[in-house]
DNA sequence: CGACAGGTTGACGTTAACGTCAACGGCAGA
DNA sequence: TCTGCCGTTGACGTTAACGTCAACCTGTCG
């Protein structure tokens, strides 16, 4: 449990290279302390990497990962920013429910596939 | 039920362009008939075009999707092929198990912030 | 006949998300 | 002191997935 790392104590770890670290930092995702020139992430910091990447896997752009990082740690705003918030946060569960309907369906055909491969299969041997 | 469509109906029905469609053509992920100059195509077709449009919805690259596509229609060729056809699917399979468990831990993530918000909202209005 | 909506093929432009490379600084070990 | 290793900042290159535009054909409506 450590409670900082470097680079690229980070981009061994989720298997990136330290030029994605920088370039999401450039891109606004990260902003981790400075050890003299060097880099110094936080936990924190870390775990904004890992919703990066969560949001990749998942088709995100960098964009919206950003606005979910956000939404983690909201800027205590006024009425009308908390609902902009809320609905944003509307907006990406909505997103999610068509990945999850999506991926049931096609979850379905592939098993589909599958079964139609292991009876060719089966009936080449035969 | 129409037996067959035009580019611009299929254009208009998954609200996509048309440079977009024949871009998949080119990639050879479709390939429609053709009457004259123009292109035909057929429910195959439209439906290898919503495969495609769902492989986007979950990040999937185009190559990814032809390759989802291939699943559907099995070139029947030997055991070695099938037994290949077989692993790309249970990758996709693991794939998606990935992210379905992506989008369960999001989906609480999202709801607590949604709490957050809306308890924020509160306390500004009190 | 004219024009107008739809189709076609190139060719080039664009954006996101990095990769690659050069040139440099700092520090630990032989 | 010299050799690596790790880090830094630009700057430019690259790939996927289209958008944009020009130049053209083709059927049809008034």
């Amino acid at each position: 449990m450590a409670t900082e790392y470097s680079i690229s104590d980070l981009a061994a770890e989720f298997d990136i290279t330290t030029r994605t670290i920088r370039f999401y930092e450039e891109k606004g995702l990260l902003a981790p302390q400075r050890s003299g020139n060097s880099r110094i992430y936080t936990p924190a910091e870390r775990t904004k990497l890992k919703l990066i990447l969560r949001g990749k896997r998942l088709g995100f752009t960098l964009e919206e990962s950003r606005s979910i990082i956000e939404m983690y740690d909201p800027e205590h705003g006024n009425t009308d920013q908390l609902q902009s918030l809320l609905a944003k946060i509307r907006e990406k569960q909505a997103h999610l429910e068509q990945q999850l309907h999506d991926i049931e369906v096609m979850m379905v055909d592939l098993g589909e596939a599958e079964k139609n491969c292991l009876d060719a299969i089966a009936a080449e041997e035969a």
